[in-house]
DNA sequence: ATTACTAGGCCACGAGTAA
DNA sequence: TTTACTCGTGGCCTAGTAA
């Protein structure tokens, strides 16, 4: 049983998306070779190779062809798209890493307690946040790495607000577990410097009494991603 | 901005089925030659491409490597399925074709009025057809290599049954329409020799007369198709 | 107009090997 | 052990062209 070679998965994908599930449908291999972005000599050896492989039928009655996908074809390229769905859906929507609780009340640790966010957290979190922030050093490269790409995501946005004199920026909040027990938040602050070495922690509880843990303790975290994009 | 190169499809679907989504895996070369059917120095090269072209990050510290897909590589496996779950699912499940009325009462009609049938039309079908076939004879070599692919599918499948001397085979259903106004059924038989250049049809109705039609008409025939396979 | 052959360039791949 | 270099082979691709 010959293979399909992933060269000629866009070629199969394009008589599918024609028409040719169960109907032959008219193809000239010059147009087919624009569609797939190759050369028309290309199209004609992929509608060969295709054929010969078994995944398309073709009737060629002088200089015209008429093509069809076979069976074998379409459950390919079903085949292609149930792994996939897989993959995407299975993959984990979390991020995981290890650090160490750190001392210094964090940059965030006084705005947080300001009304015009507590107000927010309260509707949007459905707690206002014990007072002060829970700090994590990250160690390792990987995951301070990891944590700068979560700007790239929306979480719980908290909007900025303006108390008359000036403003106070966006925040966004991701939903956490610290060592599977504690749930709480990591923010990301709009007006702060993106050292992603160090991550703060909000949370309805006093996080380290809840944990029972002190200043140089490790901890895991466990952070949810939603696929909402900023 | 660099495209995806079909090659590294495979390779950066597999990086994700190791949880690279948001954290970094640790993979080596040599395993992720194997698992993609590759070597360890392809697996090498599809890394650095897909570093390049901005598909994956990647962290190393001396022989080691942490991977982990971006944004944009996840974007691109996501685009592909969702091209595919379009192509899957708007994919028309009809087969078309045109023909014309032919006289003779065609190999099914006898056995189509037997007890052991008509009870199963009811059942299945929902009527008990009009004594008789329509017989529809294809010309285009296209359209009769089509139609011989029906078999592959299921239908509505009534089943074989005995009078106590002999046993009478199995006749598959397909839903058909012709002339986009009477709805009947295409049926394939199982002790019929298979030469589809011409089809029977059986309906609740006349369908000649429900078509006004004679010998020798034309006919347009559309067919839905189920994907169970069998 | 059409399909598809041949020739040649380029790239993907793997073997060998360095670090 | 690891990654990734160099280099040779084979296969994918396009241009030219036949039919």
């Amino acid at each position: 049983m010959t293979d399909l070679k992933t060269q000629h998965l866009l070629t199969l994908a394009h008589i599918l998306s024609k028409g040719g599930k169960h109907n032959f449908v008219n193809v000239t291999t010059t147009s087919l070779g624009k569609e797939i972005g190759k050369s028309q000599q290309s199209a004609s050896l992929h509608l060969k190779e295709l054929e010969s492989g078994g995944f398309i039928e073709r009737i060629q009655s002088g200089r015209k062809q008429s093509i069809k996908i076979t069976h074998k074809g379409f459950v390919e390229l079903s085949t292609l798209h149930n792994l996939l769905s897989k993959l995407i859906s299975k993959s984990s929507n979390s991020l995981t890493f290890t650090g160490t609780i750190t001392s210094g009340m964090g940059e965030g640790a006084y705005y947080m307690s300001m009304k015009g966010y507590t107000k927010q957290f309260k509707s949007k979190l459905g707690y206002v946040p014990y007072p002060g922030t829970l700090n994590v050093q990250i160690k390792e490269k990987k995951f301070s790495e990891a944590i700068s790409q979560l700007s790239n995501y929306e979480g719980i946005k908290i909007n900025p607000f303006s108390d008359g004199k000036r403003t106070f920026g966006w925040v966004k909040c991701f939903k956490s577990k610290i060592n599977n027990k504690v749930d709480c938040e990591l923010i990301l602050l709009e007006r702060t410097h993106h050292d992603t070495t160090i991550v703060e922690f909000i949370s309805k509880h006093n996080i380290r009494k809840a944990l029972k843990i002190s200043e140089k303790s490790n901890v895991k975290v466990k952070i949810s991603i939603l696929d909402n994009f900023s």
